[in-house]
DNA sequence: CTTGACTCTAACGCTAACTATAGGGTTTAT
DNA sequence: ATAAACCCTATAGTTAGCGTTAGAGTCAAG
């Protein structure tokens, strides 16, 4: 399969699927004659399994390292993928707890201004700004 | 005041403000014959209303605009910062509803894996990355 | 046999918010 | 007067995940 026909079965730019084999996440496929990539079928399921972790919060080089365990799942355990992904879920959860403390925060500091039409110049938000938190 | 006391007061590096200065974000100061940059005693509030803009998750350029309007809030209204503030606010919870998402998405395939020391080849959570989401 | 669609490499650009480096000039203390 | 400490500008590098551009080669159809 070659590159277009690729990119169009996974949705991924032509760009983007050979910045993923230059990165080392798809491994590089055999060449034609003339020069063009001539990818194998499985190329497919592994570019699904990129999209399923990048979409779980895996970072690229995270999906690399996910893809290759994959790729020879019988040398690696269980437990092993399974750190990775508690860990990740450790990561999710302190962004998920950074990000709730701004929203509460700023929606307390939102909350204390009325929002009409007069001057600024009293406005609760820009004074609670004004000091440090 | 020069920068390096700035910085102390500040806690923000020397390379950071003469940043914030080339970015507008606080205004050039006046300069000293040999050149030095001497900063008029409003810009530590300056500083501590950025620093408080971003720990609820304003960008710089937000804060840019914020603290423009925090210097001349005579011409500015209440409804105009109140706006500012709810669009963060949606922001922020766009943000915590896709990382939630991903949270529980993640956690649903991570607890569907054993996690023992058994060979991965029938490992849950890759399968379920194999397929799409 | 030539046009148009496809592919190739290499290198640069983009955003965000800085950090680091090179190569100077200034001020302060001794 | 000289050394240390401070400051200056300009430029480039960092991370992540691509997108863009230039210039050239290849393939399929009419």
């Amino acid at each position: 399969m070659k590159i277009g026909e690729l990119s169009k079965q996974s949705n991924i730019t032509i760009e983007t699927l050979r910045y993923y084999e230059k990165e080392g996440l798809i491994p590089s496929p055999p060449r034609s004659e003339g020069g063009y990539r001539d990818y194998p079928h499985n190329t497919l399921s592994f570019l699904t399994f990129i999209k399923s972790a990048k979409s779980v919060g895996f970072t690229l080089k995270e999906c690399r390292d996910l893809l290759a365990i994959f790729i020879s799942r019988d040398v690696h355990t269980c437990a092993e993928v399974k750190d990775l992904s508690e860990q990740k879920l450790d990561h999710l959860d302190a962004q998920l707890k950074a990000l709730s403390t701004m929203h509460s925060t700023l929606k307390a500091i939102s909350d204390a201004c009325c929002g009409g039409e007069e001057s600024a110049a009293n406005c609760a938000i820009l004074n609670q700004l004004e000091r440090s938190a």
